[in-house]
This record gives C-alpha cells, structure tokens and sequence, in this order.
DNA sequence: GAAATTTCTATTGTAGACAACATGTATTTT
DNA sequence: AAAATACATGTTGTCTACAATAGAAATTTC
C-alpha cells in the first residue's frame, strides 16, 4: 500500500497532511490557495480538490468565500478528546488483534523500527508521523469503515498535541517515550498472537500513558511558581 | 441552521447526498461528471469538487482517472455495522443528554414531527432521510468532533439499509416503526431531562430493534418455502 | 479465423482567464 | 471631525478549452 506518491497532487496532498499534523501549519491558521498552487506547481484547479478532500477529512475547514482554516483546537477540543480516545482505541485494538493479516503485520514492523529510530534520533515531528502511522496501521487491521472516521480524526488531534507537549530534555517525558514504545511492541505482540482482550487491555493502558503525559504538561509537578511570575512554558494559542 | 440552499452547489451537494441515502443511486454504481454537471447547471470544476466533499464523507469513493462510484455495501458491512453502531450509538446518546441546548431540543422535535407523518404518509424516502436527520442532530447535540465521523458514516449505511427492508405491507415492520417513533419521543424527553444513563440505554434499546427488523428481513419468519421455488420478496442485488 | 497491435472515442484531469465576493482605504457629505 | 458611501485590491468561485488516460473497436498479421 501507500506506494510512491508519483503525481504533483498526491505529493501537494501528503505535504500538506504532514504540515498539519507537525504544526507546521498552526491550528486556526488560514492557507491561501494561489501561494500553495505555485508552491507545489499545480494550478488552483486541483489544489481546491486537494483542500476539499483535506476538509472532508477535517484536517481543514473551509468558510465559503472566506478560504481554509486549518482545523483549530479550543478548550472544548482536549476535554472531547478525552472522552472518545480510549473508546474508540480499545474498540479498534480489539478488531485489530482479530483480523490482522500477515502483511500488515509486516508493514506495522516496519514502522515501529522507524518509530524507535526518530526517538533515538530526538526527530520529534518524525517521531509524531511514525506514531501516528502505528495506530493508522492497527486502523486498517481493524478492517471496519464505520470506525476507521473517528480513528482518523482522533490521531490527527493526538498527533498535534503530542507535538505541542515535545520536549526532549524532559526527563518524565523522556521515561513516557520509551514505555510507550516498549507498548507498541506489545500491541505488535498481541495482534500477531490474535489477543483480542489483551489487545484492548493495553489500548486502554496505552491511552493513559499518553494522557498522563498530557496532564503532566498541563498541570507541572514539583514547580514553585512565585506570584506575579508568567511561566513562559505555557505559550497560549488564542483561537477567534 | 441549515439555511435555504440558495447556490446551485449547495443543491446538488444535498441532491446528491439524498440520491445516495435513499438508493436512487445504487451502492457500488458509477457517477458521471459531465451528465450530473449539466443536470444541476453548473460546469465540472465546482462539481468535481462536491465530489470530492462527498468522498470526503464517505458517500462515494473516488478512483484515479476511473470517476466516482458510490460506497458499495459488501457482506462485510453488515458485519462491521453491527459491531461499531450500539457502541456509537449509545456513546453519542449518553453526551447529547449531557449537552443539549434548548434550540437543538427544538430543531428535534420539528423533525420528530415530520417523522412520524412520512410513517402516516407512507412515504418511505421521506421517513428514511428525517430518521437520519433525527439521529444527526443527536450527533450535534454531542458536540464531540471526534464521535461525529463514525455516526455520519455509520448513519449513512444505516439509512440505506433502512431503505432497502422497507415494505409498507409487511405488519411485523410496520409495527416495529411504530415502536421506533415512540423511542423517538422517549430520546426528546431523557435528552430535555438531561438523563444520560437513561439515554444511553435507550440507544441500545433502540438499535436492538432496528437490528430485529434487518435481521427479520434476512431470515423471515412463519414463511414455509416450498423447495423449488424461488422466493419473489428477496431481491438480492450483487455488488460484485 | 484468432491473437496481437494500433487506432479511436469517451471520460477524467488540468490550466488559465474571467466573474463574484469580502474587506480595507480613500473620498465625499453633513 | 465623524459617519457614510464609493472605490480599490486581493482572494475565492466558476467557466471554457485543452491535455492525458483508459477502455473499446477496428485493423493488421500470422
């Protein structure tokens, strides 16, 4: 799958999704169209198809007449996110471990092997694109369409807050990375062994590694704040 | 919301979506561009790109240089939407008793009212398409970005499915769309009082009974079938 | 007469020019 | 000087013509 993208437009399409995804576009920001055009060397025409499928995959948002707005990221976005993440990744955990074939356990090696190489590497955003590529992976094992949307929309946001909350000279987060990377050879483990409840077990613990990761950001531990001091980690993004 | 759709785009982005969901357009057929252009007088860029929307949303699929063809329904999907809709559905319940506002509590009860006169008018399209509705605006009621793909997809094939079974002349089924309505007005009322638990069980109450009916149609009952005769109320269409 | 190759045709994909719209700036009016 | 209107500019939306591709038909070759 997923052979060489040969065609301008597929190469425009697979750039953008990964600017999204590693910030390099921030969430809320708007992309103009004639600027992107001459960028990747296509005219407008296939571009606006490139930015419709974007939109129906909801990387984007597109406001008639107004352009495409890069799926932004409110206070209600992470609390949502919170809710439907350990649900749906458990449901498609299990699925996975039922019906995964052998190339697709093949192609999940894969990238794990790179997955372990960007962490050695301290590549953050090759890190974020190789964990989401994992867990995009164990969705196509899943073989359900119906959830496979939702999959899909969740690990665009993982993937961003994950890049926003990189920091390799943490320690905590450090530690975090390699037990997380030590679960996915489990996953790997457990699909290849056709464990279906142990494969929704570790999705479950999966998720809250990474969500303690998250609140550990959010609320720091061990930090005396002195009043009237602005704490220049926490860098806010107003959105509208 | 959901305004008039003054532009001629907007039509045919909701004709087409319609087409689709009460099978006037058949699962796995082709779309042409050129011929749908000009039935909606406008020319094949602003057409091609609601296509792309519509792939976007999993209503077709779009293959390179080989035009758009509608999502076919494969003897897995039967399977898959089993699996994945009491979960949805029921998750989706749950939060929309949680978050609903009073104009959404509105907008439902119109479209509960124009439910239960497509059941009285027999009009089978017309109840299909304010069943979805129905069910979409629990979606918004949620207001969970990361729930809504699943339900819109899963909403979909529902829909169709829906189509398919209809028989006005069939008692058992008419009877169960009674029962359905009713369901219907047991959502408005757990979902004005806010009761989440009671919600999610009634989702699943609710798509038990949607189940019996389509397995009801795939194994009738009380029907003896004398051998070598073929049964002429099974229309089985092939999807290659 | 059958198979392979070539040509033809219908459909999809792309480009560039033009129209419509929204917003910010300058002018006019009171 | 303040408000309202008119204009200018940049961006999005649409159209038409053209290029590329895939599948079918016809021709050639053995």
């Amino acid at each position: 799958m997923t052979e060489a993208p040969t065609s301008k437009k597929a190469i425009c399409l697979e750039d953008l999704r990964r600017k999204i995804l590693t910030q390099e576009f921030e969430p809320g920001s708007y992309l103009e169209e004639a600027q992107l055009a001459e960028k990747y060397e296509i005219s407008r025409t296939p571009l606006r198809e490139v930015l419709n499928q974007l939109a129906g995959e909801d990387y984007i948002t597109l406001h008639k007449n107004r352009g495409a707005q890069v799926a932004p990221m409110t206070h209600k976005t992470m609390r949502n996110f919170f809710v439907a993440a350990p649900m749906i990744y458990a449901a498609v955990s299990r699925l996975a471990a039922e019906h995964a074939t052998p190339a697709q356990i093949m192609q999940i090696k894969d990238t794990q092997l790179l997955f372990r190489k960007a962490i050695r590497d301290g590549n953050a955003a090759e890190r974020a694109l190789m964990n989401q590529r994992f867990h995009e992976i164990i969705g196509e094992m899943a073989d359900n369409e119906y959830l496979t949307p939702s999959l899909r929309r969740l690990l665009i946001d993982h993937t961003r807050i994950g890049m926003t909350f990189y920091n390799p000279r943490n320690q905590t987060l450090a530690a975090q990375r390699s037990v997380a990377a030590d679960q996915h050879d489990q996953f790997i483990a457990l699909i290849e062994a056709g464990n279906a409840d142990g494969a929704a077990d570790l999705a479950v613990a999966h998720w809250e590694l990474s969500r303690a990761e998250i609140e550990s950001f959010v609320t720091p531990q061990g930090m005396t704040i002195p009043l009237g001091t602005a704490p220049g980690a926490m860098t806010q993004r107003g959105a509208s």
